[in-house]
DNA sequence: TTAATATCCTAAACGGTGTTCAGAACTAGT
DNA sequence: ACTAGTTCTGAACACCGTTTAGGATATTAA
């Protein structure tokens, strides 16, 4: 009776051998240049096999989002809580900017690529972006509270903004913006300290953002 | 003699028919979206026909990127110097991203967009593009001057901060990869508030960046 | 006026893309 | 052995950017 459960395993491996060779093509070529094709010829199935598993090439992108995603955030700082306050603050968005550099494809595709913008859509899709998320907010409650940041600085604020400085200097560098021979990891590391030292001064305490959907703190 | 003359108007109106046809296309479907075929129909031609003109469709994109980048410059604030030198400061970054508002698909293709990476390569091609940073760098030394940064604050610093932190807020509500409720007006407001915020408080005085290319400025 | 020349445009094709669909082939259960 | 169901393929559809050969047209020279 254990039929249907191999068929289901040889489904699955299957379906993750379209995702492996998706993956191999599209971290050395980047996702506008693998086609439904070249992934049914690495596996050797006909293109039209690929759609009996997933309904669209942007489902297997979607996929491979899931995984950037994971890879982002379980290469993050392995809970180093130093003396700094300020310096764990630091790291913890310099592991963004640095993500934006190992694995730009990734990068691009998880917060760039406007041909794949379910991903926006279905955030919550991806549990651990909301945990991670909730992680991160932690640890900056937990920076503020030990000096960093002025006593009642709202650690969402602080998450939000931080994110969007360095991911501007992130989507500049990897989109090929900065000037001729302007140094990316320069602008990232300025930036993102003129952001630090603004929320220091009280920033955000003047002009904070409200938590908008945030359904681990309900207070 | 003049037979030369109005060839020339002629090949002139139709390359400019041509423009305007990917730009009506391309305003409000997008670059993706629009194809040689599509603009060959619109101008009553065939597809071949528009390869005597432009040699491939990213050329007729680059000539619409700079168009982009007038549109930008000429819409700037017309020198409303006010009294506050740090309103001034933040006007003339809240444009930057009100274009990314009004202008999204200009903007995606003048900054986003990874298909058309000459742009980068050419910055200086784009002659105005320079006089403006300049112009810009000049207004930023005239509000520091009085007042709005600490005495000493480079003006180039100042410019690459405050545009990379702007930059970060549109691009993530450009594509689309806000928080599902989240406002990204006040995303953008919060962050470049608080990076004037780090400015004043000097943190381009403990990092500054080098200004690069900067063939304006010889000293 | 006619012949030669240069220019412009088109039809067709090339090689690519994502996706669909009829049917072949194989498997599982009766 | 036969039916039912699944899975894969080959071929096609409708696109895409781009190239090429050649026809039409307009200008120039004889």
């Amino acid at each position: 009776m254990g039929v249907k459960e191999r068929h289901d395993r040889e489904r699955e491996a299957v379906a993750r051998g379209i995702l492996d060779a998706a993956r191999e093509l599209f971290v050395t070529h980047g996702y506008q240049h693998v086609s439904i094709r070249k992934i049914a010829e690495r596996i050797e199935y006909s293109p039209a096999a690929i759609y009996g598993y997933f309904p669209s090439k942007d489902d297997i992108f979607f996929a491979l989002a899931e995984e950037g995603f994971r890879l982002l955030f379980t290469t993050g700082s392995p809970v180093s809580e130093g003396t700094d306050p300020i310096e764990d603050l630091r790291r913890l968005f310099w592991h963004y900017y640095e993500f934006s550099k190992t694995h730009p494809e990734y990068f691009a595709l998880m917060f760039l690529d406007r041909s794949v913008p379910r991903i926006s859509r279905d955030w919550d899709r991806f549990g651990f972006v909301g945990e991670m998320k909730h992680d991160m907010v932690v640890r900056i409650q937990d920076a503020t509270e030990r000096g960093a940041l002025p006593r009642g600085t709202p650690p969402h604020t602080v998450f939000r903004v931080l994110l969007t400085a360095v991911h501007g200097a992130a989507t500049l560098r990897l989109c090929d913006r900065l000037a001729p021979g302007e140094d990316g990891d320069a602008l990232a590391r300025v930036t993102l300290e003129t952001a630090i030292q603004g929320l220091r001064a009280g920033a955000a305490l003047n002009c904070s953002l409200s938590p908008c959907i945030d359904p681990d703190n309900e207070e």
